[in-house]
DNA sequence: GGTAAATATGTGCGTAGCGCACATATCTGG
DNA sequence: CCAGATATGTGCGCTACGCACATATTTACC
């Protein structure tokens, strides 16, 4: 394998990431894994911190502490779940407003990254990504994980393969 | 602009940048920007605390913090700069060592999510972000803030411009 | 139907990584 | 020779996070 090639994907993904992680930090104020739970919460399937652990890849205390801020900065509301157990986290409303100036604001940052390149060349790196992504052999759990900031206002047909992976229970 | 295009480069940004850092934080036992300070150190043309904060886009305590770390670790020495004031950041053995070690595990990382592509789809891709990199509008120092955790072993020919950006000083 | 294990959440405590404001040392330009 | 620019270091606090532990609920097994 040539690795000029990996190197190129590593450079332009760092750029990408800078780029989306600075925009998020000056909508919610907040960085590190924060501003994807607040997308992720959102999805809005009764996301328990459990599940939201999981899909964010962190500890479990520092779950319980991400969503504390979440909830003291009014973004999210803890309610009862269906199991006594489960909290089951919804978005208020500024939470919702911000989540969608989040996503507005990634995908700001990426096009601006991209809008250099011709309608046709967007369309091949479409392709190519989309494969690239179709082919990977990922659980159920990494596609929440690399799905966590996606505007689903926007990506309709998901290419990350659905067959495998174990369901989480 | 379509913007399934921009869902899916963040997509994939997220998880190779994931996976690089996963890799970094497992080679040199440290997170955020320290694994790149190694690796920028490591170009080696006398790099000094102030431009080594410029190119990590950290505060100056924040990189002199950073420095102590690394030197903590038996990785990174300060000796005398040229200009009394200034501080020339070198690499220890060891530092090279895991610098090397890092840049390894960075195009490991990244190969292992290209390999599903097939050697044509591959070139056509980097044929692509070439593209992308090189019509980017982006200061000198920009450049080296995108660059900061290439490997210089396998990026010979860098597409980013290199005719704009005031010279720093 | 009762108890052990599994599941889900919350807490005390510590750490890593970082920024702000301030202090200090050196260099440069008039 | 002295004011500003440049470069580094420090006191202090904060955010984001993990580990170990405590607690509540549900499930499984007998």
């Amino acid at each position: 394998m040539e690795h000029g090639i990996a190197n190129l994907l590593g450079a332009l993904s760092l750029a990408v990431v800078d780029r989306i992680e600075q925009g998020a930090r000056e909508v919610v104020g907040r960085g590190g894994e924060t501003p994807a739970a607040l997308i992720v919460i959102g999805y809005g399937q009764g996301m328990t911190n459990d599940k939201l652990r999981r899909i964010l890849g962190l500890s479990h205390s520092g779950t319980v502490r991400l969503v504390d801020r979440l909830v003291s900065d009014r973004l999210v509301e803890r309610r009862a779940g269906k199991d006594g157990r489960e909290v089951a986290l919804h978005l208020t409303a500024s939470g919702a407003a911000s989540r969608n100036e989040l996503l507005a604001s990634r995908i700001s940052a990426v096009t601006s990254l991209l809008d250099v390149l011709s309608a046709a060349e967007r369309k091949q790196l479409a392709r190519l990504i989309r494969e690239l992504l179709a082919r990977q052999d990922t659980s159920e759990m990494d596609r929440f994980t690399i799905c966590r900031m996606c505007d689903d206002r926007v990506c309709t047909n998901c290419p990350l393969p659905t067959s495998k992976g174990q369901h989480g229970h």
